[in-house]
DNA sequence: CTCAGCCAGTCCGTTGTGTAACC
DNA sequence: CGGTTACACAACGGACTGGCTGA
């Protein structure tokens, strides 16, 4: 706030039009519709505070207010963001923050006994039964956080495990062979670790069962040019290999270490060789100029690499049809050649760029289109050499010594230079990500270590020793001023560590809740406004595992957590139906219904009520500064995150808990995968389902349609060769499916006929190739003509068949039997596929890995992979059993969430 | 002729990497 | 500020397919 005359300038003045936004070169910079947190950051613009603030000394009930902090952070709030003021509410409103016993005076808004006066559309006799006590935990661990969205996955799934089931079952020989070759692997795994003790003899049996697989295979020869393995992989064998020698005497294992200092403190002695730069800029060739209207402009390098990137990207749409996205490329393109100098033509007249309207990059990217197309078309040799070539030089880069360990660095790689492609709708998207030069790296370093060279002719900006850090190596990128680490990988102790810390205190939130919801359930009646947005908020985030929702700037895409929820991301469905509907973290929808608590419903319905309207947040008096401070009361370093954990971790421990043992291998590993969707479906976890989703499904349907039409062939065939069949299995056995039209049979006929004359023609050119290449004359058309004939009849027999409505039986020894044989394999393949289709399509946006990765507790894994005798690698790939060792290691099947 | 078994090429799901977005 | 969480996309690798061969 420029002067704090302006705190108290009426809002009403509107503020978008009001504002002079010191950043308008942003392109389309959306109205202000909120105000900056610090409210400095708009000259002239009024902030306007609610009552609260202008009476911010009078004795309130709502304890934030003894909070300094908060208090500065909940200024900005008390405004509401449409442009009108606190002021010009209603008297019932102007007393928004005070208890609302007083407020009964003057309005009825808050009384509670008074509900059709609250809530006028739903009528007293209608309403339904309230929400069940149990499901708000007032008690025992029982507590069910599903939600009603997961109630119904759940139906879905129960049916389509059924499914998969039967058709597992039905499928039986395959799956025999399949689970014999995984046991067999595993009992393999036994006597190879005896014969070799070199090998990592323990528990996972990964390489154990790798070896067995190339003891199978057949000792493949090496390619004589055999590439030298890859520095990157021996890198690794070595360390794993160390492991081995350390593991023999004893491996550092440190969960089961005492717990040791206050934590702030994370390594005492630090040893690491710094970051990778990316490779500088390669001009490029005369053939690849920017066009400018219509003359190839020879552009300075440093301008040139710019409208690389631009050109690069030519492809995707998303970017390059983004006006926001061209707007800021352009500004940024400028204004690098207006400072290094525009481009010269062929006679080296200067041209300068003025409109992006003129500038046509095809020609920049054809260039790196066929680059990549060259590089991808290269001998495999020459690609694993340079593989290998670019491991060796980063090999020493890819670990350090911490506290005298051997630890995996994560991102050791200099972020390259490009152009910054936020997610969602992001003001920044567009713009250039710079190249970042040593000057701007910091190291941290142990003091004893060696400080790692910069690049020739280079320093870095700063070397520390900051042993509360657990990052090696920063920097300041430009386009959002983030800082950037350079941290160890998830394989690492100290990430394990924290990890670890994540689980437990999610645990220990167990102990809590009950409490914690006995809690929120009361206070979503306190006559004290804030604390009842606070319960109502705390619901929101334990019941349907919403984020935070931090306050967020202008220069950030506009998505929003619990916290930050406004009036129209939030519909109030009569009599208790809630519906959410808005974007949160990276732009992802979050989209569905809930049945909420009656007193839930009628909150929201408070906070939404006017002179609120779009833009203005839900939960006005609520910061998640406020709300978090709120929670660590309950226990140390709760915050809205952890619930997210918890309740994560506590769906699949109820689910595996609940899950029956019984099944093959295959079966055991859907049904976990089908709790670990539950979960994701919980925390909102999606993807973008793939552009070939649709034609994928379109061709399942389609290959179950053939394989149906095929069934009906076979009947026929069954009716040929004994009529009587008719009468013994009914007229209808021998129907064709009614959704299988003559139109469709006539093109699918067609289809298949096509599809038999390009195998033939195919196979004839290849033929002919061959004959050529022996140097003999190749077949003439008319042998083409001949060998199509097969396809030819086949049309004939189809239009036979639709016309005689019977099918003669093929193949020799025809009989009944075989043909009912024929039919049930028919029937299981129908039935393998059905289920497979549906599992894709209720997979298509659904991503599993994120809540794997970091919601559900690694243990409960070990513990169903130990129980149900399930091979972990079933569940846990190779960097996941890395960052999960420690859970691996830990946990007997007794073990509990 | 048929069929198992093998190989190469293609397809497609999974895994790993990169870095943005969040608290 | 320094950490975790999140998705997209590239790279990888296993499954599937078609063609071929020999029993």
């Amino acid at each position: 706030m420029s002067s704090s005359s302006d705190d108290d300038a009426p809002l009403a003045r509107k503020a978008p039009n009001g504002v002079t936004k010191t950043k308008d070169r942003i392109l389309g910079a959306k109205t202000d519709r909120r105000p900056s947190t610090n409210g400095t950051a708009y000259p002239g613009v009024s902030i306007r505070h609610g009552p609260v603030d202008e009476d911010g000394d009078s004795p309130m009930k709502d304890p934030s207010h003894v909070n300094g902090a908060a208090l500065g952070k909940r200024r900005s709030r008390g405004s509401l963001t449409n442009g009108k003021s606190y002021k010009d509410l209603s008297d019932s409103e102007e007393a928004d923050n005070k208890p609302l016993t007083k407020r009964r005076k003057t309005s009825k808004v808050l009384v509670d006994s008074d509900d059709e006066d609250d809530i006028p559309l739903v009528r007293k006799a209608k309403l339904p039964p309230r929400v069940d006590a149990r499901q708000f935990g007032n008690s025992s661990d029982d507590d069910v956080p599903l939600n009603k969205k997961l109630a119904n996955e759940k139906a879905k799934i129960e049916k389509r495990a059924e499914q998969t089931a039967e058709a597992i079952k039905s499928d039986a020989k395959k799956l025999k062979k399949k689970a014999t070759v995984e046991e067999s692997e595993s009992e393999d795994d036994v006597p190879l670790v005896r014969k070799k003790p070199v090998s990592k003899a323990t528990t996972n049996g990964v390489k154990s069962s790798a070896a067995a697989k190339k003891a199978k295979s057949k000792a493949k020869p090496e390619p004589a040019v055999a590439p030298k393995k890859s520095a990157k992989k021996k890198a690794e064998e070595e360390m794993e290999e160390e492991e081995d020698e350390a593991a023999a005497e004893e491996e550092f294992k440190w969960w089961e270490q005492p717990v040791q200092g206050d934590g702030t403190k994370k390594w005492t002695t630090l040893e690491h060789n710094g970051v990778v730069f990316p490779p500088p800029y390669q001009p490029l060739p005369k053939s690849a100029r920017l066009i400018y209207a219509g003359t190839p402009v020879t552009l300075p390098p440093e301008a040139e690499e710019i409208a690389g990137f631009y050109g690069a990207m030519l492809h995707s749409t998303v970017n390059v049809e983004n006006p926001t996205f061209n707007k800021n490329f352009f500004e940024d393109f400028q204004a690098k050649l207006d400072d290094v100098g525009h481009g010269v033509d062929a006679k080296g007249n200067k041209i300068k760029i003025k409109r992006f309207e003129d500038c046509d990059f095809t020609k920049i990217h054809e260039y790196y289109v066929n680059e990549r197309e060259k590089k991808k078309n290269r001998p495999a040799a020459e690609k694993k050499a340079e593989k290998a070539e670019k491991d060796e030089a980063e090999a020493q880069y890819m670990f350090c010594t911490w506290d005298g360990r051997k630890q995996k660095v994560g991102n050791f790689r200099v972020e390259p230079p490009g152009l910054f492609r936020g997610r969602g709708d992001h003001p920044k998207t567009g713009r250039v990500k710079k190249r970042v030069n040593p000057e701007q790296i910091t190291i941290n370093i142990g003091k004893e270590a060696k400080v790692p060279d910069p690049p020739k002719g280079h320093h870095w900006k700063e070397v520390k020793h900051d042993q509360e850090g657990t990052w090696l190596v920063m920097w300041q990128e430009n386009i959002n001023g983030a800082y950037k680490y350079v941290m160890l990988a998830a394989n690492s102790d100290i990430k394990g560590q924290s990890d670890f810390k994540k689980f437990e205190k999610a645990r220990e939130l167990k102990k809590h809740i009950a409490r914690i919801r006995k809690d929120y359930t009361k206070e979503l009646k306190s006559e004290v406004m804030a604390d009842r947005q606070r319960a109502t908020a705390i619901y929101l985030i334990d019941k349907f595992a919403l984020r935070a929702g931090n306050e967020k700037g202008e220069d950030e895409a506009d998505t929003v957590g619990c916290c930050s929820l406004k009036f129209e991301h939030v519909t109030l469905k009569p009599p208790n139906t809630v519906v959410f509907d808005f974007l949160g973290k990276d732009s992802i929808r979050f989209y569905d219904e809930f049945e909420v608590d009656q007193q839930v419903f009628k909150n929201l319905k408070i906070f939404k009520k006017a002179p609120k309207s779009e833009g203005d947040e839900i939960f006005d008096r609520l910061t998640t500064s406020a709300l978090n401070k709120h929670l660590s009361t309950y226990m140390q370093g709760l915050t809205a995150k952890v619930f997210r954990t918890y309740n994560a971790s506590w769906t699949m421990a109820s689910l595996l808990r609940d899950m029956k043992s019984t099944g093959t291998i295959a079966e055991k590993v859907k049904d976990y995968n089908d709790a670990n969707r539950k979960v994701a479906i919980l925390c909102n976890h999606k993807r973008t389902v793939a552009a070939s989703h649709g034609t994928q499904i379109e061709k399942m349907q389609e290959k179950i349609n053939g394989l149906r039409y095929q069934k009906w062939r076979i009947k026929m065939m069954m009716l040929d060769l004994e009529p009587k069949l008719k009468k013994k299995k009914g007229a209808d056995y021998f129907k064709l499916d009614e959704d299988l039209t003559p139109e469709w049979l006539e093109q699918h006929q067609a289809a298949l006929v096509e599809e038999q004359r390009q195998k033939i023609t195919k196979k004839f050119e290849k033929d002919n190739e061959k004959l050529v290449a022996d140097g003999q004359k190749p077949m003439k058309q008319k042998e083409l003509d001949e060998r199509l004939e097969v396809a030819t009849d086949m049309a004939k027999k189809f239009k036979k068949e639709n016309k005689t409505k019977k099918v003669e039986a093929e193949g020799k020894g025809a009989s009944v039997d075989k043909f009912e044989a024929n039919l049930d394999k028919l029937d299981q393949r129908i039935e393998t596929m059905r289920v497979q289709l549906q599992d894709k399509d209720d997979n298509k946006e659904v991503a599993l890995g994120t809540s794997k990765i970091n919601y559900i507790d690694p243990r409960l894994t070990v513990v169903f992979s130990k129980k149900f005798n399930v091979p972990i690698e079933r569940f846990f790939s190779k960097t996941l059993r890395e960052k999960f060792d420690w859970a691996i290691k830990s946990v007997d099947e007794d073990w509990e969430f």
